[in-house]
Order: C-alpha cells, then structure tokens, then sequence
DNA sequence: TACAATCATGAAAATATATCATTATTATTC
DNA sequence: GAATAATAATGATATATTTTCATGATTGTA
C-alpha cells in the first residue's frame, strides 16, 4: 500500500536541512515529538531505518539519503503546481479556447489578439473552427471557452455580447462596371460570380438577407477557403464577393476593390462573443470579452 | 501551506481513469462519498475546481487537467521509490563501503567482489583506503560498511571475523644466493634492499615479527606503490620483498620468483573482515563476511 | 557531576478521514 | 412522461491519524 506522502518528504528534506528534529520542527510548525512520531512511523511502515542517532542529532542511513535525494527531486515540482493552481485559482492563467463561427470574423480576431495576450501574459488562446455539433454546442460541451459569431442564440446558460459593429458589402474588382455605382440592388446581380467562403448558403447574410428575399440567384457561386485568394480573384473580374467593409478596405492598399452598399440602406451587422454564464468569475476570460468590446472603435 | 498531498493525486488519477467517483472508490478501497468529500477538500482548499458535474459523471476542467498530467507525472516515482525501499529493507539492495587498511589484502578482495556482486545484483561495492582517524575510527563513523584488516582490533560494537590463512614469505629474484633456501633468518636481511610498500614500518610484520625482535635493520629500504612494480624489481634483483605466499605464487608466471619462509617456522597471517553489531540484520552485508570465509580454500 | 540540549515515549486532545444513510440529479426505458 | 437505475452530494457519526503535552532517557559540555 502506499504510504510514502509528499509530507513525510518534506520532514526528511527539513530534518536532514537542520540536522534535528527540533530545530525542524520550527521551521515546519510542528513539534518535536510529532516529527519523533511521524519518523517512527514511516520508518515502520516502510520497514527501513531512515535516521540513526548520531550522538544527539540524527544522521541519514543509506535508505534515508536516498529518500532525501527523491524529497529533492519531487518537492519542487509540487510546489510549482501549488504555485500554478494558484495562479489558475485567481484567473491569471489559463487557456482561452476560442471558437469561430465566421470567416470574416477571423481578420477581427487576429487585431483582438495580439493586444490581449499582452495584457494577459500567463493566458494561452487557442482558435479553433470546426465544432461537430456547431458553435453553440462546442460552448455547451466545454470545447470552447468563447464563441466569435455574428448570430447570437439567446440560450439559458449562454450570454453573448456585441463587441463589433460593421458593414456588409459588395467587392468588386477596377473593371467592374458596377465599380461606381452608391449601392447595389440584388436583381444586378443574376449575372455575377459570387465568391464566397465554403459554408452553406443560409449561413452566408448576402443570401439570407440579400438575394433571397428578392429571389435572386447568382448566375455562378465559387467557394473559396480564403480571404487573399477571394480578393485576388475579385480583383482580376473573377467575380464579386460579400465582405466587411472595414475588411475590404484593409486590402484597398494591395488591390483595386470598389465597396458598394448591398440595398440603398446596406446591411448592418455585429459580431458577438458568446460564454458560458458559469464562467462568470474566470477573469481573463470576461475580460477577453470586454476588451473586445472597447477596442470596437478603434478597429 | 501545503495541501497537494501524494493521496490527492491518486484520487484524481483513479478518477480520471474510471470516470466515475463510484468506479474509482472501488480501486481506492474507498467509498464514493469518500472521494466526493476528499475532493470538495482540496479544490476549496487549492480555490480551484477540478472537476465539472458532466451529466452524471464528471468531467477534469483545466486545473484538472493540470494536476492529472502532474499526477502521472509524480505517481509513478514514488512507487518507484518504495519499491527501492523494500529491497532496501529486505537487504537486497545497498552499497557496501568496503575499507581496507592493507595492501596486499587489495589483491584477495579483487577476487572476493567479483563473485559476490553476481550474488548480489543490486548492491554496490566502493572499496575506500584512506581515513583519517584508521579504519576501525571509519567503521564506527559510518564512513565504511566493512574493514578489510589484517589486525583486528576487539572493541564493544565490532566484529571481527577470520576469513583467510596465508603465509607471509620473503620473495627473492632468481640471482638471489638465498634462492634456494629453505628459510631465511633475519641476520640473512642485513645486508639487504627491503622493498615494501608505503606504510609505516610499524605496520609491516617483517619488521614487528621478524625483524625488530632480532634486532636488524636491511642495509636499505625502498617504498613501493604498487605490487607489480615491486616484483619486477625482486625479480630484477634490486631487492627482496614480504607478501602473502599466495600473492608471490600468483605472480609467478609472470615473474621468476623465490619464496622463502621467514624463519624456521613461517609467518601465519589472517585477514579479518571487521563490522559494527549493529549490521547484524544487513543481509547483504553479513553474507559479505560469510561469502569470504567460505572462498578461503579456494584462493 | 551537574547542566543543557537533544530525542523518545505514552496518554490525551485535536484534527482529519471514512462510513452510513439519505437526498438530489440525470440518463434511460417503457 | 413517469418510473427506474445510476450516479454524485450531503450531513451526522464513527474511526483513524496526527499533534500536543508532560515527562523520561541519552549524550555532549562546562
């Protein structure tokens, strides 16, 4: 049975520190006869003699150095655990596993990011954006700690908060003849290539909110994983493509994109984070979401 | 303070491993309410959660992730660390410090060690031969385990036991005139280049046995490391050297040597094997002292 | 030889741990 | 959807362990 505890190694440490149980027994708050006693103890039950009086003080036998080597080597690594819980206890430390949703989304992270795990040094931040059973899910199964979404889901157990406000619009390319025009209605685009991200169309707003309702379908539809190739196609006549405004006009420096509102009105959108309700007191993970959330302007 | 005991451990382990506080009580010898108590313990008293209420089983948050890595980590070097203990405490396992206080008693231990280690895998041999207060001071110090003397010295708290008969002899070259004696006296040394090694002449026996009761001094003596040396130069005839019959029958195919007895009757010599009593229930170590005794025929 | 400093011991007190009996929660099954 | 089975949680009690206190034993020192 085991009956080696990380105590009996820190009286072995202390006792061969200070050479008496006495003196020891200060250091760790106990008294002389409960060390005697505890010694006795373990000595019996591993049937080994860990000290021999020497004189007055104690000396280490054979067995008791080699004790005194094992209290050496794992005492340590106990204390850093205590140390590390700590810091996990008071929300110092931790990993922030955020999940994603959405494509664009990802471009808004990344600005989120860097300026957080400077805030937060002992933070690790995991992204991660396939969830079997959706975003939402991946909340509920603690598969992730924050959901990055433009569709919220008011659920018990669940809060999501806005942290970005943006504008959806049309990208199209320098010969485009739409380039100029203020906005664009939906029937314009019955003969266009539509690039769009690789997920189903009622997940994608320039349907749902967009050409649906007016009952409009691109003349083509071209899926593509990601947003510098989508751009370098836009920007060659490939096609056109529904991105943030803000997005597009990050690339405006390396390609020639025209934005144009979707309707006369455009298409306002927000991007939420969504946590547990449970982890109200993980610090590093509320303040995630508030800072996101202050940063909204500057973005 | 320190909360993460090594029995902590085990439980989060267990627990982990079974999923279940039920299943994991049934490995412990424990009940389920007792883990669930011991586990409510610590995480108030670490201030961290470890487990989550996953449906009807439980589920390690991040903390307790942290400490189950921990535990897989620590967990097997403290069994580990009993196992040890046990051959400790069973005598199967140690270091026998062996000390010897003469030289020639190097060349029989050579042949005594090797056998025995095979007896015994896990004990280790450190032969030491220097101490500062003589090898019985060693012994009662702890500083050796074994005495390897030709002089034992009966004090409370050590044995002494006999464990091989030689015969000390004067060994001459093969030019030597007393080759082919069949003794020699001590007025025969008078004349002589004494070789011997670097002791004391009051350590020597050819000068407390044989030649201080004469009354003779050797024209010369030189001191000598080491026994291979020492015989080339008897052999080459620059001197005439004391060792152990056996020791000069040895060398003899190397070397042409002569062994004379030192007179009419011979020198009889023993080595002892010194101990503390309180060894008595050192297995390896006692079987040390028997193993050798048993060998004497055989050297 | 007395003295001071240490460890050892045994009984009692204090604390910690485990159990029992029960309740609460949650999947599963009919 | 209600009954059931499997699980964890809880609180009171019992048990075991650890610690202390008071004292005795040992040993080195003045």
């Amino acid at each position: 049975m085991s009956v080696l505890e990380r105590s009996h190694l820190k009286i072995i440490q202390e006792v061969a520190r200070e050479g008496s149980l006495t003196a020891a027994g200060l250091r760790l708050n106990l008294t002389q006869p409960a060390l005697s006693h505890a010694i006795r103890k373990i000595e019996s039950q591993l049937g080994v003699k860990i000290w021999r009086r020497e004189g007055r003080s104690l000396a280490l036998t054979q067995s008791g150095e080699w004790l005194l080597s094992l209290a050496n080597r794992l005492l340590p690594q106990f204390e850093l655990a205590e140390n590390r819980l700590e810091q996990f206890a008071n929300g110092e430390r931790g990993t922030l596993r955020i999940g994603m949703e959405c494509h664009p989304c990802y471009q808004w992270l990344l600005k989120v990011v860097s300026p957080y795990l400077e805030r937060w040094p002992k933070v690790d931040v995991d992204v991660r954006q396939k969830f079997q059973f959706g975003g939402i899910g991946a909340l509920f199964s603690n598969e992730i700690d924050i959901l990055v979404t433009p569709d919220p889901l008011y659920k018990p157990g669940l809060k999501f908060t806005p942290v970005f406000d943006y504008e959806l619009v049309l990208v199209v390319g320098a010969q485009h003849p739409l380039k100029d025009e203020k906005f664009v209605v939906p029937e314009q685009l019955s003969g266009e290539t539509l690039i769009t991200y690789p997920v189903p169309s009622e997940r994608l707003d320039i349907y749902t909110q967009f050409l649906q309702p007016a009952g409009i379908a691109p003349r083509q539809q071209k899926q593509i994983e990601t947003t510098d190739i989508m751009l370098v196609m836009v920007a060659h006549g490939r096609g056109v493509a529904a991105l943030p405004r803000w997005l597009a006009e990050e690339y405006a420096s390396r390609f020639e994109l025209y934005p144009l509102k979707l309707g006369k009105k455009g298409i306002a959108k927000q991007i939420f984070l969504g946590r547990r309700e449970t982890d109200e007191e993980i610090r590093y993970l509320v303040d995630f979401i508030e800072f996101a959330a202050s940063l909204d302007s500057e973005i």
